[in-house]
DNA sequence: CTTTACATTGACGTAAACGTAAAGTTGCTT
DNA sequence: AAGCAACTTTACGTTTACGTCAATGTAAAG
């Protein structure tokens, strides 16, 4: 679905980067506005990097996941953390245990959706055949 | 995760099935309004049915997995076609699939999500390794 | 030097999903 | 009969995640 990015280090402009990932320039200044990207500028002008870009791909996949913005920073701020501090990188952990925990509920839901709708799918089936064997006397 | 229903066909008032699912009872107005709930009525007050419960249960499913109401009703309305009318059958045969293929590519996302989380996890298990050794000497 | 294209920062608007307060029933219970 | 608890409708308020101008800046092209 998303876009391979060239393995040189490419730089993009607002609109580039935008129409890359089907979304309007107001959006990557509104992450900007809440933190969740900070760009470099040339001049007054952006200039996403590669790091930008791939930090944009969680968050997308973030709110096609239902995620609201501020849940979304929480999961970046985990890949910022200072290395070089414990008591961070031990709360990385916790905090990715906590979070993985979660998506595995998640996807325990969305397999009960799935499972569902199959069933109901095998019903409706069912009642379509039924009727056009009662149309066939 | 969410509570298990007596199976006596039971009535609830709008507070008691608000507290059994920790909602607000503006929630379920707010349902009735959009047209997902229907509940009976005692003169002028809702009674719900378990009919009703167990739509509810899929609307809260619903909007734990991001999905909005608009969304939910669609799904929603797979499960009131009727079952005399050929087109509505094939209808939701068709409409179901598709919901299943997207509901597959959201559990693929999360999947690689939660990849991404363990992956980050390993990276700073091994530095607090070598901070903890390194410590040692 | 003036278009033209693309960028910038405000700042107000909007849709969704409720929250919240007001004012009025209704049915007990004391 | 009076009061209280639980319900009702009406309607405006709030938060989130942007949309949509408006006014302005800048840089390359003609």
């Amino acid at each position: 679905m998303s876009a391979k990015p060239p393995p040189r280090p490419k730089l993009y402009s607002i609109t580039e980067l935008s129409e890359l990932y089907d979304i309007t320039p107001r959006t990557l200044r509104h992450y900007e506005d809440r933190g969740l990207l900070s760009p470099n500028r040339r001049g007054q002008q952006r200039l996403y990097q590669e790091r930008d870009r791939v930090r944009l791909q969680l968050i997308l996949r973030g709110r096609r996941l239902g995620f609201g913005l501020k849940e979304i920073e929480e999961m970046l701020d985990l890949y910022d953390a200072d290395p070089t501090e414990i008591t961070q990188l031990e709360d990385v952990i916790r905090r990715g245990d906590l979070k993985v925990e979660e998506l595995r509920v998640q996807i325990q839901e969305i397999q009960s959706l799935i499972t569902e709708i199959m069933e109901l799918k095998a019903k409706m089936e069912q009642r379509l055949a039924r009727i056009k064997t009662a149309h066939k006397n």
